[in-house]
DNA sequence: CTTTTATAGTTAGCACCCTAACTATAAGCC
DNA sequence: GGCTTATAGTTAGGGTGCTAACTATAAAAG
């Protein structure tokens, strides 16, 4: 759970009320803003917690899943999502496909690799490469651990019909697709420059 | 940005495709699942962006907002949520509020403090607690980063309409609603009481 | 009054994420 | 070949979250 949010959201009232002094304030914008931040981190919360009770991560999760594609099973394969080919990956590959920086990959490999879940084997071709393998009891645990996970996602969605699934889905693509476009678009003014040029 | 997850999320065919190999995956459960905590990570991580640009954190800003409800605006206090009434608030209830640790909080105020932000003091009646107080300057920088913080929630909500945000708080109550149910069930029967009533 | 128990806050140590700097290797250019 | 630049991976250090153990104080039980 990473997010640190306030448990009890203001009420719509408050916000209402709250904006007749900032103007900015656009009350359904901060609401959705609001709820879409404490959703997300409840449904991380009830996966994180399956994933601590087996002595994982989210974030090695992420890795082993990634790696998976690498070995036998088509479903492994198509859960990997649709980036590159198969295949051993580098770090740095995974680095990229799971969004965090190489720095923060070799933590993960490293504790991964402590706890007997993947091997690293240097690249014979280039020696600065390195290729991450799944270890057998990492491809056991994943066979195990992975139909819990998916009772747990299907239980937290219960209460959903498909018809609201799917509109759930597609606002919530809106909302990613801005945030990207947002992200995205201060990054190209100053590419890589994020130095703080205010004042001090 | 505190999550791991993959950055190009499975298709919705490729879920259909792993479902026969795992029986247990709900494919609309899980899209709906992967794209809640993409969606709320972006939105995590263009707010937290703004707020790296001024040297704060997510969680520091958030201790801000609570312990602003105990100054001057009639804006500060509704925004605070609707949760006990105003005054110094301990350490203590902080952590509450914002769900976190105790310990969490006593890092937090530590940096909040060291940069001037806060100031503790000692409870007159019992020595075994404190008082966290705003300093002007906090005061200062909420005045000025709030209405900048608002801006860019809006920003971002832009692209839905009223009808769209109202039907995504409903759907994203439902997730949390479910989320606690989830999370409460093994953590205890008793929901309000908090101590640690296990194994007494 | 003394012992026990509960509470407030902190400290210590771990995990995970970041940026920045570093090492080693590869590749391009003179 | 030898110099410069680019790339793969790691290391170092900071911030933020956790649990567990600790200190100090307060309250309750004997």
């Amino acid at each position: 759970m990473p997010l640190l949010l306030l448990k009890d959201l203001p009420r719509y009232e408050c916000l209402l009320e709250a904006a007749k002094e900032f103007p900015d304030l656009d009350p359904s914008a901060s609401e959705v803003f609001l709820h879409l931040l404490r959703a997300g981190d409840e449904a991380y919360g009830v996966s994180d917690r399956n994933l601590v009770n087996h002595n994982i991560s989210q974030g090695r999760f992420c890795v082993l899943m990634l790696l998976w594609r690498s070995v036998q099973s088509p479903a492994a394969k198509l859960l990997g999502a649709g980036f590159g080919v198969a295949g051993p990956r580098t770090p740095a590959e995974l680095a990229d496909a799971a969004g965090v920086t190489r720095a923060t990959m070799t933590g993960l490999i490293d504790t991964l690799e402590r706890d007997g879940f993947v091997k690293r084997e240097p690249d014979p071709d280039d020696r600065r490469m390195m290729s991450v393998l799944l270890t057998p009891k990492a491809e056991q645990f994943l066979r195990k651990f992975l139909p819990e996970h998916f009772q747990i996602t299907a239980k937290l969605m219960r209460t959903l019909t498909e018809a609201e699934r799917k509109t759930l889905v597609q606002l919530l693509n809106k909302i990613s697709q801005q945030a990207s476009v947002m992200l995205g678009a201060a990054s190209e003014a100053s590419p890589t420059v994020a130095n703080g040029a205010h004042a001090v």
